[in-house]
RNA sequence: GGAAGAAUGCCCGAGCGGCCAAAGGGAGCAGACUGUAAAUCUGCCGGCUUAUGCCUACGGUGGUUCAAAUCCACCUUCUUCCA
């Protein structure tokens, strides 16, 4: 079954249904999305250490990658960014690109500057310079990137917050979304409303009621995985995300391990971001199909002929050797990253189509 | 042949009478990382052991002192300078 979405150009096709997991295409303007998928996530306009070409080509076989609001703002700059003609142009990337609004930088570098309902006044961690991110204007800085999908600007508490906190986030997330929903927009750059709510079921349920009835093209969970623990997490994803408006595309976003999207997909969600397979590339952490992770600077790597991962087809696991690899790390080769991170990538990338074909030829045809 | 200086834990290198199992760095070992201020950060790093505990330790051997990596004597090795 296909739903046309309501910018024009965007429909959501839902393929294949297996409990409450889903298999499916997101078509856009710049090309289709099977889902579930995960989004490299590339901050400051690069998936980091990653050629645009190596993201394209197969196994990682990239459909859509992220870029940052926040981070874009502040460097390049928009005057470079409306000098170059958008992010696509500027990073050589022609296919998707999902902005985060800069909501999580409200949250996670909060402690710089001042929250209140209208925005969030900041100092940028680059300069020192004073700088206000509103929903206007962060919806101006993505119409200016030009992304395929911008997020509504948001807050996000922390997980351990209280109720009241919880409420404030939720009423000024909703208003927020609200202004967001009338903001101008590139010409067929999709809007994701993005659901708060912390770890309580029924705050969740009452916000995502808010945020669904403002019809954005797809809808997020945000506020997950954000040091709340694992089981509260899972919790939330099983009570709440098969709840969202099911012709739309489910975005769980900044998560997370390999078990994370399997429980995650389980759950219905088909769409995630996190920096876990690039960062942890870079600090020497390494996954693999059987579960064992390799913390490739360990002393039993040392004199490892093998590939980190057997079943891997990523060009690291068929060229090079594990003691190569902790040999690059040791030595502060900048090769260990570009490695790490194809290898981390190629395996995100086949976990989540593994779950994919399993939905697809498992589940009943939707 | 003479003169001056130096020898510290795996390496480099502070300390120059007690607060020294000995700063700091490196190396080594282990861990963390979830809408990226992260090629970052944390812990361990003489042994026994997980104790306000014991042993072994600052080139070697003696000595001074209640107390020495720190002071003295000699020895060994190294560096520089003068012949």
């Amino acid at each position: 079954m296909k739903f046309d979405l309501p910018t024009p150009g965007w429909s959501f096709e839902l393929l294949a249904t297996l409990g409450k997991a889903r298999a499916g295409i997101l078509h856009t303007p710049r090309g289709e999305i099977e889902t579930p998928v995960f989004m490299p996530v590339g901050t400051a306009g690069t998936v980091k250490a990653m050629t645009a070409d190596e993201l394209r080509a197969p196994p990682i076989d990239a459909k859509i990658i992220l870029g940052n609001t926040y981070h874009l703002y502040l460097r390049p700059g928009l005057e470079v960014m409306t000098h170059v003609g958008g992010l696509h142009k500027f990073a050589a990337w022609d296919r998707p690109i999902l902005t985060d609004s800069g909501g999580f930088q409200v949250f996670s570098l909060a402690a710089l500057g001042e929250l209140d309902d209208n925005g969030v006044t900041f100092r940028s961690h680059i300069d020192g310079s004073k700088h206000r991110l509103s929903p206007e204007i962060s919806m101006d800085i993505q119409r200016v990137l030009g992304s395929d999908i911008a997020m509504c600007f948001d807050q996000c508490p922390p997980g351990d917050a209280d109720a009241a906190t919880h409420e404030l986030a939720l009423a000024r997330t909703t208003a927020w979304a609200q202004r967001c929903r009338l903001a101008p927009r590139a010409p067929g750059q999709a809007l994701f409303g993005i659901v708060q709510g912390g770890i309580d079921s029924e705050r969740r349920k009452r916000h995502m009621a808010e945020i669904t009835a403002l019809d954005f093209d797809g809808h997020a969970l945000g506020g997950l995985a954000v040091g709340e623990g694992i089981a509260d997490t899972y919790r939330i994803l099983d009570d709440v995300a098969h709840l969202l408006p099911a012709e739309r595309p489910r975005y769980l976003m900044g998560v997370g391990t390999p078990q994370d999207l399997t429980t995650a997909v389980a759950a219905g969600i088909d769409m995630f971001d996190c920096v876990m397979p690039t960062r942890n590339a870079r600090n020497g952490y390494l996954f693999t199909q059987s579960g064992v992770r390799v913390n490739i600077p360990n002393a039993a790597n040392r004199m490892d002929t093998g590939p980190i991962d057997p079943e891997c087809p990523c060009a690291t696991c068929r060229t090079h050797s594990r003691a190569y690899l902790r040999h690059l790390y040791q030595a502060k080769e900048i090769l260990y990253a570009r490695l790490a991170t194809l290898h981390n990538l190629t395996f995100y990338a086949r976990h989540v189509r593994a779950m994919r074909d399993r939905v697809l030829a498992d589940g009943e045809r939707a």
